[in-house]
DNA sequence: CTATCATGTTACTGACCGGTACGTTGCAGG
DNA sequence: CCTGCAACGTACCGGTCAGTAACATGATAG
């Protein structure tokens, strides 16, 4: 009468299916050259199709909403060839986090660079953008942040991107905070970040007129009590 | 070539199964007396364990990690039962939230009643108990915002229980903010409200040392900074 | 003792899950 | 033209998904 419990619980991640390739970061896919001229519409590949339409789909309903059926269906192919070029699902989703992953920081650095060597007009015009992007009607969040909240098991290949992503922002607010001069730098880092992940999740939460839209402004705010200490 | 695109998607949910009971809010549950004596250990209803392992499981898991019949395997009962008091799984989760939703009001109002008239020690003294149980190894962050990144259709039993707690939240902190004697006490409300939704997701990303034990810490700042304006 | 009724049970449904064995197609190089 | 091979599709696997029909049991009320 006491909840069994006496199965096994994983907390940790073990996969399945066999041991092959991967995408992003590809090895030999449109290599150096195909001719001179074969360049009008080489037929796009089955792999960045289904990868194309896993991407939108994960982000917008999540990964564990989007069978694998839909995302061949919708692309157009079939399964075997999803699994020619995606050992599994699971990598799959970790694909499309890497490519996540190259586009935050892109436009992490699109903000860094237009304030060269003043990282407090860098966080507040990095948010600023966020708190923007959060008012969009469909705004669905951090694709990070969500398979994070979508995969709590340990050494998920989801997971692990999301991990290694989150911990490089940590660092790389922290650095921004010491370079403000602030006197508890890493409590400003990771208040920043705190910040950030709350506007990510208030955004989808609460839609437009949510309060992800004053992140930058809290930021600023933050950064200012921050550094009159 | 071009996505097909042609398939319908839902943004909007749309129930399946039948339409009876709910349990949390039960209308005639253990109702009034069963004899003078008979209290000894009247068997606990099916119904109240499958609750009880469903929240486990739920929260630890997630909603949508987790099967019907995971759930009742555990309850060490069947599946009829489960469907006897629940009329499908999103209104399981329902439920599960529900109950979370009254356990968040308890530890909020503990804080709240612990420092009276005085908002920003309220604040400071919810989330420094949140801070510290974010340092828990096994911490998953708030049901209600995962259950939200789990199911981003509208109207989905289990957000709507979710966006109603999120709202309230809001209107309580803005109230709190405005209590204070802030200048923009929504910006500051709203503010608080981001370092919360970022204390409960970073800490199920980093774990242990994460940038969620400093949530007090900078929720003070923020107020201090919000105030001096 | 018997009728009632809530609660338990076994056994099943069709749809979908991720994943795979194997045949077919189309194109390049000889 | 034929061969070889990679890229594709057909058809299927066992397992699990949420949900249900039909029946058994056990306590209570008359």
């Amino acid at each position: 009468m006491l909840l069994t419990g006496t199965l096994q619980e994983r907390d940790t991640y073990v996969p399945t299916g066999n041991i092959v390739n991967q995408l992003i970061g590809r090895p030999g896919m449109k290599s150096i050259e195909p001719t001179i001229k074969a360049n009008d519409a080489p037929p796009p590949r089955a792999a960045e199709r289904i990868l194309q339409v896993a991407r939108d789909l994960f982000y917008r309903q999540g990964i564990r909403a989007i069978g694998v059926d839909e995302i061949v269906r919708r692309a157009g192919v079939t399964k075997p060839s999803l699994y020619r070029s995606f050992p599994s699902k699971d990598e799959l989703a970790a694909s499309y986090l890497r490519h996540y992953d190259l586009e935050f920081w892109e436009r992490f650095d699109e903000a860094v660079n237009a304030h060269p060597g003043d990282p407090r007009a860098q966080i507040v015009a990095f948010l600023t953008r966020v708190g923007k992007r959060t008012q969009r009607p469909d705004y669905r969040g951090c694709g990070m942040t969500n398979a994070a909240v979508e995969y709590p098991e340990h050494g998920h290949p989801a997971r692990v991107v999301s991990e290694a992503n989150k911990q490089e922002l940590r660092r790389r607010l922290r650095a921004m905070a010491a370079e403000m001069g602030a006197g508890d730098a890493d409590t400003l880092g990771d208040g920043l970040l705190l910040l950030i992940e709350g506007a990510y999740i208030s955004g989808q939460l609460f839609g437009v007129g949510g309060p992800a839209k004053s992140v930058a402004r809290n930021a600023d705010l933050l950064i200012e009590a921050s550094l009159k200490k």
